[in-house]
DNA sequence: TAAAAAAGTTAGGGATACCTTAATAACCTC
DNA sequence: GAGGTTATTAAGGTATCCCTAACTTTTTTA
């Protein structure tokens, strides 16, 4: 069992490491917030599961399943992060409110959630109509006559 | 600051409270899948923050308070369950993974949230098209021809 | 109406999951 | 190799919940 706090330094040291190579304890520590002593604690838990190698003094290295599960986890993240986007929640609430429900979601709900962003996104028509009324909608609370039709 | 699980028996005291008038301890405990001394720990802390009313041997009330927020907590879940619901997700999925995401999300997001809902339900036409295209789409991962239109 | 059954409370604990400060140790650079 | 930076240990704390066992109150019923 993997604990909402430990995918989030899953979801960190995967950015972390996808962007400058390697993840270091006080980079970690930074993009969560804490103090460096919690990571260094978080790191060896998720090294007894296997999820991350880490050596004293030697930084955190996500294993084949930490990176599989970092990689899920910021997956799941950007998913809900369109989604709300769809419901036109500005973006800076999206992406924190994102982080609250990634947590402990079921893996159906994650993907019925993905299908609705790849249809948005894939749609054949540009934008797809009814969300630009429902961004009408969003506003002025009116369906727009167009709508209607 | 109300924490999660404050929220949850807030949720089921009225939920109680609104099919059978009143709510016992049992009846808090069963619906939460706890023993009864923890619930009667959590009236006294609800009580000491004013939300629920709670005499020795004689149940809990909700205070007006308290009220409004098992009604929010519950508007709350209502909406994502819908949500999950436009989405495809099962409902018995998609039930309890509204319990999981209605806590701490930004107000914000809850209004555009309802208001999605309230868009999809209410659009003048029937079923908006595009639900149904997104649940052929859901199923099949293939663009109906009339949606390409 | 008194005794049994049911419901509720108290007392005493425990687990978990985090986080912190202060002091110490390793590393790196000049 | 000395100083500055980074990381680790040690020791502790807090917040949330939950439980069992024993006791009290209320309710039911014979």
């Amino acid at each position: 069992m993997v604990g909402r706090r430990e995918e989030d330094y899953l979801e960190a040291i995967y950015d972390i490491t996808t962007t400058k190579g390697y993840a270091r304890v006080t980079d970690i520590a930074e993009k969560l917030e804490v103090k460096p002593p919690s990571v260094t604690e978080m790191l060896k838990k998720l090294d007894s599961k296997n999820l991350v190698i880490y050596r004293k003094y030697g930084g955190a290295t996500l294993t084949e399943e930490g990176r599989k599960m970092g990689e899920m986890v910021r997956g799941r993240h950007n998913a809900l992060l369109e989604l709300l986007k769809v419901l036109q929640v500005p973006e800076d609430i999206a992406d924190r409110d994102a982080c609250t429900m990634e947590h402990n979601l079921d893996p159906t709900t994650i993907v019925q959630l993905k299908k609705f962003i790849s249809f948005v996104k894939n749609c054949p028509k540009e934008t797809p109509e009814w969300i630009e009324h429902f961004k009408v909608y969003s506003e002025t609370g009116k369906f727009s006559e167009e709508c209607k039709k």
